[in-house]
DNA sequence: GCCAATCTTGCATCCGTATGCAATGCGCGC
DNA sequence: GCGCGCATTGCATACGGATGCAAGATTGGC
């Protein structure tokens, strides 16, 4: 009744040859068969892959990568899964990157001195391209070092000194349409709650806002940098903000930072939006619950997709093409958090 | 003024061979040197090491793993970004992965019927193990054919039909631990809600629960199967508790649903904890926060990755090995979802 | 000072697929 | 019926590094 004592040996996967002595042909035809547009006849490569199903060959990719210095992975560095809006971005990364038939190698980057070693992988692997993603992390000197040679997307950052390409949400567009819709609304006293300030979405988000409160002739009532990226730094900036008082508007860098906000100034007392409207940045799902029903600008993550995608696909990315910033418009989502609950 | 105008060709990495002829060593030589524990005079490795630093000579990764037939890759599969619960576990994993020479490639795969061409890059890029994340999404069949032959470890889910090693949370431990808070704090009328009735953990979770109920005396007011873990399933089922009355605790199945819930019974009017207590599972990180202030039962995150990385660093989720499941023991924390912002 | 044991090193070959080139075969036009 | 041209196919080799084996270099013992 026991199956036999033997050592289950780990039974090696049939090579190309093997397969190809089984039905008589060359190894290279197991290969044509195997290469869309390869030059072999319909029949022959019928009868092969028919019998490569039949005894499960599968051609293996890492000889196929070596021959052919092209890998099919893409890298992908991040650094921040604690903000939803990342998650979600690299899901669908991820997904869109499989519909073409690329795999998406993970590199998650902790701060720290050692970015080289974190990154050094990246170009062992020989990797067709790089996408990072916000990696405010990365110097721009780390950020050269790891994209030297090598098709690369910045997406949601901007290279400044080196020379790269970005996808990013258009986030002056992003600052000025919160701007104005704080002033439709009668607000005219406004704060603004930075992120990480140095970094470049932060900064563009910024400038964009507090000129376009200047154009209205509305007043900036405070600047807050909350040093991350975080709830607990949204709630933060809000009650400092609520205790210094005189302030009726409140436009935080990003949504994570905003739900913080709303939830500090409510649990203090304070009405959202009737004494204070807050509007947050991206739209990550939470902004949609009722519970925060946060105005927000809304980044085009689908449209970002796309675009990266596009550009490894179709090589604009690749080292020796000029690099651009593609910046792609966004859209302004109306919540309670600044028109109160009628309007929803 | 302008730089010159010929293509920049993309220059080809140097190889071992290169390197080698430069020093006036062997191929094998300049292999050894990168090979740890080879047989190589020690000063031969240092100059080696040291030229090939110079003129920034890498081994290539896929050459090595052809021959090594070694990837030092895991391919980590997932399906459910949107609960914060995997962001974070897949954020731990990547990076203790890397601590030890490991590169995560990520399978995000779609609920659909072409599971297996999702997973066809798993079988052909060789990868050393593969982690598969509460994959409720993958039958008993696709689970077996996705690991066959293969390192594999479940985490968060238990695998019935197969036989594979699995790395999970002690469900029932922490449903007792659930069952026992809502008994000591006084509640009798009590619901669960299920997120995917069907999937593993949630059946140890309700069943652990209900039997615990029964052995206190206590009432299982009502038994809903949201349909999924989301927000939103959460908010529909407590609504609809609380309607049907009669329930003073809801054991949500996991933190998710229960963010969802408590948001929802206040807006309804009713109080949490004083009307309903609210217990979830998992301690994703918004539970901690103020406003939600979640009851919970805390995943043992970080020891769930050490012990998965523990089983693929010694091979005892090799195939052959016999599998095993291992179930590591979490942590109530109460927080002011069931016993009031006192005892905070 | 000589020989054996040990450490180093290089040679040759392998890993499994891709592909340039040459050879073969087939079809078609005249 | 012959010849040209295209479609197929196989052969040989490349991709870049790892490693068994044997030769060469060192060291130590007596």
């Amino acid at each position: 009744m026991a199956k036999n004592g033997t050592i289950v040996e780990k039974r090696k996967p049939m090579t190309a040859r093997e397969l190809a002595r089984m039905i008589g042909v060359s190894q290279s035809a197991v290969s044509r068969a195997f290469t869309p547009g390869a030059s072999i006849a319909p029949d022959l490569r019928e009868k092969i892959l028919r019998f490569a199903e039949d005894v499960d060959y599968h051609p293996n990719a890492i000889a196929s990568m070596l021959s052919k210095s092209r890998t099919n992975i893409v890298g992908i560095v991040i650094s921040d899964m604690q903000n939803p809006f990342y998650p979600a971005l690299i899901e669908k990364l991820s997904r869109a990157l499989q519909r073409v038939g690329l795999q998406s190698l993970l590199f998650n980057i902790t701060r720290g001195a050692n970015l080289e070693e974190q990154l050094s992988a990246l170009r062992r692997y020989n990797v067709d391209a790089v996408i990072i993603v916000s990696a405010t992390i990365l110097s721009g000197q780390t950020l050269r070092w790891a994209t030297e040679d090598r098709a690369a997307i910045l997406i949601n950052r901007v290279a400044e000194d080196a020379e790269l390409n970005c996808v990013i949400c258009d986030n002056a567009e992003g600052a000025r349409a919160i701007a104005d819709h704080f002033h439709e609304t009668g607000r005219r006293r406004v704060a603004y709650v930075a992120g990480l300030s140095h970094t470049t979405t932060n900064r563009e988000r910024q400038n964009a806002f507090i000129t376009r409160l200047a154009e209205h002739g509305m007043t900036l009532s405070a600047l807050i940098d909350s040093g991350e990226y975080s709830y607990y730094a949204g709630r933060n900036a809000a009650l400092g903000l609520l205790e210094r008082g005189g302030t009726d508007a409140i436009f935080f860098a990003n949504d994570i930072l905003a739900a913080g906000g709303i939830d500090a100034l409510r649990e203090a007392g304070a009405r959202v939006p009737e004494d204070i409207a807050i509007a947050g940045f991206d739209d990550i799902s939470m902004a949609g619950w009722p519970h925060y029903g946060l105005t927000t600008f809304r980044q085009p993550v689908d449209t970002i997709v796309d675009v990266a995608i596009t550009m490894i696909e179709d090589g604009s990315c690749a080292p020796g093409q000029t690099p651009g910033i593609r910046r792609i418009s966004g859209e302004l989502i109306k919540r309670s958090s600044t028109v109160g609950p009628d309007a929803t």
